[in-house]
DNA sequence: GGGGAGAGATGCCGC
DNA sequence: GCGGCATTTCTCCCC
């Protein structure tokens, strides 16, 4: 197959919004919210439905390259190959692709209509306290789940009887100093928002760094080693057991 | 082809390395650091030289699931198709991808050594104003970049000649309330460390939030607009011209 | 659309 | 390996 032939091909499959896959040697230049160059080498290029384009290498999760859905894609025949000019708007970026060696183009029309249903996030972290406030302590009355202030987002709030507030921060997995200055933040805003001083503030997490527990420490918050609870209810029958993998 | 023939030819170019697009109809089942289930539909599958599994839909810059570096990955017919589990250790993570219908597969052997140059990041920023400090304010004379602290690390630290410690805080973006949390810790942890109360916090960003503008007035920090340099040089001859775009 | 914050974040660098 | 932190973060959600 000739070039011009595989250009009109690539160019209908874009046209109908395909999902095409070029492996291929090719250089990259980017330039938009930074400036970036990637000399040649072999690289899978992802132009999505959307009109978003990947660069993928052969190692990674993330693609080395990319620009954002709805894209202006131009494909132009060059010396030696292909050449993409792609541009973004708000704000603008654009991106040029000379493919040096087009090895094999693959596309296909896909649909997928699904949603990923996901368990185990921060969210249901909070809800699990907030049904379950003997997880804090048997004293926690739960008041509100995502308290809004200003200077942010409560993940729980409460009471315990007494006349102290609690403010509780989830992390789904460890604590860092950004988690300790994240709740100090809230437990200012709430004790200036109420007119009230007497509020503790509780770090519900897996681990906690060194860093974090002795910061925590200093202002005198306090640490509780609770876990994002993972159970995916299934109401496929097609469902797979894990457990026997 | 038939199914065995097609599983044969996968399971060669995985131990090749080799990296493999398959364009498909399946459901995706994972249970690790969280635990998920995606129903049906039409995908891309990415198996990367680095036994990475990433699987792909139609729109996103992202994939929808995904399974690290280092995967062990097992391919076996079932009654309809193909199926796939995947397990990666530390943490243990399970993957089962059910393909109900496989449309297309691809493969090449890829091989990338470049390295991405980029250039205005928040990196450049501070080495930007480190090497320039009159962007900051004629007074100020650098001391250090990435102060390290236990408390975190320092963008650029210095003085103005006049006794008051400076820490700079740079964003390449817009600076939002956790920009205003960081600095606020890094300048108290230089006054503890220090011994001395005179010590000023700058932000330095081309944007920032209401809030964080608000935040930063009530702690007396100050807010410079100064936005990342983003010129690439570029030793390749082959050179595009991004603004004749 | 701005703003805030999580993510199965990932990836980089430093100790 | 842990820890702190940026990312062309992306993505979602809420106002």
């Amino acid at each position: 197959m000739n070039l011009s032939e595989q250009i009109t091909i690539i160019k209908n499959a874009i046209n109908r919004h395909d999902v095409i896959i070029l492996f291929c040697n090719c250089q990259v230049e980017y330039s938009g919210r930074a400036k970036s160059f990637l000399a040649s080498g072999d690289r899978v290029i992802f132009i999505k439905h959307d009109y978003s384009v990947l660069i993928h290498r052969p190692d990674g999760r993330n693609p080395i390259n990319w620009m954002p859905a709805n894209s202006t894609i131009k494909l132009t025949p060059s010396k030696s190959s292909l050449l993409f000019n792609i541009k973004s708007l708000k704000p603008l970026e654009l991106m040029n692709i000379v493919i040096n060696d087009l090895y094999k183009v693959s596309f296909n029309h896909l649909i997928d209509n699904e949603q990923l249903k996901l368990v185990g996030t921060e969210k249901d972290m909070s809800d699990m306290i907030y049904n379950n406030p003997e997880l804090i302590s048997k004293n926690f009355i739960p008041l509100n789940r995502e308290e809004q202030t200003k200077y942010g987002f409560v993940d729980v709030f409460g009471h315990d009887g007494n006349g102290n507030f609690i403010v509780i921060e989830c992390k789904r997995y460890t604590a860092g100093l950004d988690s300790i200055t994240q709740l100090r933040r809230y437990v200012e805003k709430i004790k200036k928002s109420k007119g009230i001083n007497k509020v503790k503030g509780i770090i519900a997490a897996p681990n906690i760094t060194s860093n974090a527990l002795k910061m925590l420490n200093d202002w005198n918050f306090e640490y509780k080693i609770i876990s994002p609870p993972c159970t995916l209810e299934m109401d496929n029958e097609n469902q797979l057991n894990l457990d026997e993998f």
